[in-house]
DNA sequence: CCTCCACAGGAAGCGCAGGAGT
DNA sequence: ACTCCTGCGCTTCCTGTGGAGG
């Protein structure tokens, strides 16, 4: 055998028969128990290939609930229908993480519209006769915008798109939004809300047992026969279940304990590659979680986790495990002394008190109020996670910068 | 009982960066 | 290119809370 560098890893035998079946980006043919939300949205946008305008649609539910894997795949549907057909309708798909305000959304869709012309740095009123001049043509679009809420000025755009259309002989424009944000619909304008929310459609969490369905019908697919037990699919889906009843960290679960049957040459995905691929997740988020963090709260951070160690030192001695409650005042005393150390500014207590609720949000510190005992009203506080881990993640970030 | 301590967390305001309007 | 506006991170100031101590 040779020994190229990509030799090993590309003849060693593995657990998938197809891997990439396993991650986010791909949209499965059949969304099981979701055929209700499927019909509704067909059956409403059937309308747009009878050249009619169909009802604006607002979806919403937590993430990995199914809704653009829906959406794209009634998308999709819809558009080789129309195209088999020569029938003058189309749906666009934007993600509006990446195009987040209302310039940079219609000029996406005249690029979709015009695919041939070249439409850079025109102004915001001309993109937007460019869009009606489109449907002018008699072309019914639909306009999926994903996670709408990171669009900055919703309400301008909503308003920009429904009034269009009150303009329109023929043609027309039909709007998806979808949010896993609950709170999202209160903050629009009562005008917006009534124009985008002509139709609702709400995804509930995946139970376990449908969970169980999705994983099975996937690994069927994604890995080869025979790899993964029974029961480490009732664990990833009960496990996935009970956290949040989200398809994708369903998935996700099992393409890691995939992984790590792998890499320990076991080719078996039993309940211990998933208990040890949970570990591994939980990790990863955290870890991410803390680097997307702003620098003086990773000090905030690193100061708990330091002082935690410190008193883990004086407590190996006794018998007790578990981390140690440190005083609010105590850490904000020892983060501006880290601070200093590390030539940064410092901030305010009371933004520092802000940090640390801000952290338990996040799930990685615990808080509680000294109701009883000690020092009056102060806040105690526990870390969420491993004290080493967190410190070293922070001391590689801050050396990075 | 009152006062002090050590904090929690609300309200207002400040400086700044970046986008909109002209 | 210019000012104007707005949202954001943060500080300052303030009121509230509950145990400790005289």
């Amino acid at each position: 055998m040779s020994d190229n560098l990509f030799a090993r890893e590309f003849f060693k035998e593995t657990v998938f028969s197809d891997r990439n079946l396993m991650t986010p980006h791909y949209t499965p043919p059949i969304l099981p128990f979701r055929e209700k939300e499927i019909g509704l949205l067909s059956k409403n946008l059937s309308l747009c290939l009878r050249a009619q305008k169909a009802d604006n649609f607002f979806l919403y539910g937590k993430t990995g609930t199914g809704k653009t894997a829906v959406t794209r795949h009634v998308l999709a549907q819809l558009n080789a229908f129309a195209t088999q057909k020569g029938l003058l309708a189309a749906g666009y798909y934007i993600n509006c993480r990446q195009h987040n305000s209302k310039y940079q959304i219609l000029s996406k869709l005249i690029k979709e519209f015009f695919p041939a012309e070249n439409f850079m740095g025109y102004s915001a009123s001309f993109v937007y006769e460019k869009v009606l001049d489109f449907a002018k043509k008699g072309n019914q679009s639909i306009i999926v915008l994903d996670e709408i809420d990171k669009v900055k000025d919703v309400d301008e755009l909503v308003y920009a798109l429904t009034r269009g259309n009150d303009e329109l002989v023929n043609g027309g424009l039909t709007l998806i939004g979808i949010s896993n944000n609950l709170t999202f619909k209160d903050r629009l304008d009562p005008r917006t809300k009534s124009s985008l929310c002509e139709q609702e459609v709400v995804f509930p969490p995946y139970n376990a047992a449908e969970l169980k369905k999705i994983l099975q019908e996937r690994t069927l697919v994604a890995f080869k026969p025979l790899v993964v037990e029974e029961s480490a699919i009732n664990l990833a889906s009960a496990l996935a279940a009970q956290e949040s009843g989200d398809a994708r960290t369903a998935i996700l679960l099992l393409l890691r304990a995939g992984d790590l049957a792998e890499k320990n040459n076991s080719f078996k995905v039993t309940d211990q590659e998933v208990l040890a691929a949970k570990v591994r997740v939980e990790e990863e988020i955290i870890l991410d979680m803390i680097s997307s963090l702003p620098r003086q709260q990773q000090l905030v951070l690193l100061a708990i986790a330091e002082l935690s160690l410190q008193s883990k030192g004086v407590r190996r001695l006794g018998l007790e495990e578990e981390t140690k409650v440190l005083f609010s005042g105590e850490v904000y005393e020892h983060y501006c002394w880290k601070a200093k150390e590390l030539k940064e500014t410092l901030i305010s207590s009371r933004w520092f008190r802000q940090y640390i609720s801000e952290l338990e949000m996040f799930g990685l510190i615990h808080t509680t109020l000294s109701g009883k005992g000690i020092r009056g009203q102060t806040r105690l506080i526990k870390l969420g996670f491993d004290a080493s881990k967190i410190r070293n993640q922070i001391e590689k970030q801050l050396q990075a910068a």
